[in-house]
DNA sequence: GTGGCAGTCTAGACAGAGTCTAAATTGACG
DNA sequence: CGTCAATTTAGACTCTGTCTAGACTGCCAC
């Protein structure tokens, strides 16, 4: 046997590099450091947001570094990238296949709860592509 | 009866102003141009494209104007905004509910065939909250 | 007809997310 | 240690989209 046991949020900091190692990923001080934020918990972070997170924590790392690093984090599959509304990309931790909830009127982001939702009869890719991967956002607001 | 008859793309540019004032839109030099192209036909646009043609069709329209212009037909439901990609967001003007194929390698973007496709078992919006709308898009590669 | 006026349009400044470049730093390895 | 490829960095830059302040339009009252 060799499967490999992915790591699921929460991922003590302790075992970041070991994390990021057994995805591919040269093994950085500050990847480590965005990692264990992200790896804390199962979370929807945007770039700016991760960035806040390394100061507040006394680390820090320059902007472009930020962004390297989240791309290639979900380059590798350690995060998800998801394009809910424009203005900014959001890091999701989680990582099962899950659907999102975004209240358009105060930006919050949730996962579905672990329902048993089916996308039934998805046609087939067209000629000459194939499935990468299907993103359901429903959109609420606020009553 | 009093059912306002929706009008769906095509829709030719002699009754694009009676499109939009079935909507509550005010008429204007300006919205009868854009509301041409998005109508024209079923199709997905990004502002920019709608500029372009615009120049092409030897009409104009400020920057502010066509942004302006493209938000008001979205909250008037004349079109329906997509955000794919964090890079731009596009214009639809199939007024139907569909969902997306994306193809993130060249940017092409595709409704799904007018399959039965459904999603069940979606669960209820968060406490105070009520669905505003589904989005699914499928993300596909070139093989 | 003319004047008033609200709504619309415009140029261009501005904002914010994300990318790029060229130089500095790091750290693994011989 | 010294070398060198990979990584990080500051900050310029790009791009989408927003905002502002003034100009324009066209409808309506008179
Ligand atoms: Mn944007
Ligand atoms: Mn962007
Ligand atoms: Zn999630
Ligand atoms: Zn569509």
């Amino acid at each position: 046997m060799n499967i490999k046991k992915i790591m699921t949020p929460p991922v003590r900091r302790e075992d970041v590099p070991a994390a990021l190692a057994s995805l591919g990923i040269a093994v950085t001080a500050q990847r480590i450091e965005i990692g264990a934020i992200l790896l804390e918990s199962m979370q929807h972070l945007s770039a700016e947001q991760v960035q806040a997170r390394l100061e507040a924590d006394g680390a820090s790392a320059s902007k472009a570094t930020v962004y390297n690093t989240l791309g290639l984090f979900a380059k590798k599959g350690l995060v998800r990238e998801l394009v809910i509304d424009g203005a900014r990309v959001f890091y999701d931790s989680n990582p099962s296949d899950h659907f999102h909830f975004y209240n358009v009127d105060d930006g919050t982001l949730f996962d579905f709860p672990s329902s048993p939702v089916t996308l039934t009869n998805l046609p087939t890719p067209p000629e000459g592509t194939k499935l990468d991967k299907v993103d359901v956002i429903v959109r609420v607001t606020t009553k």
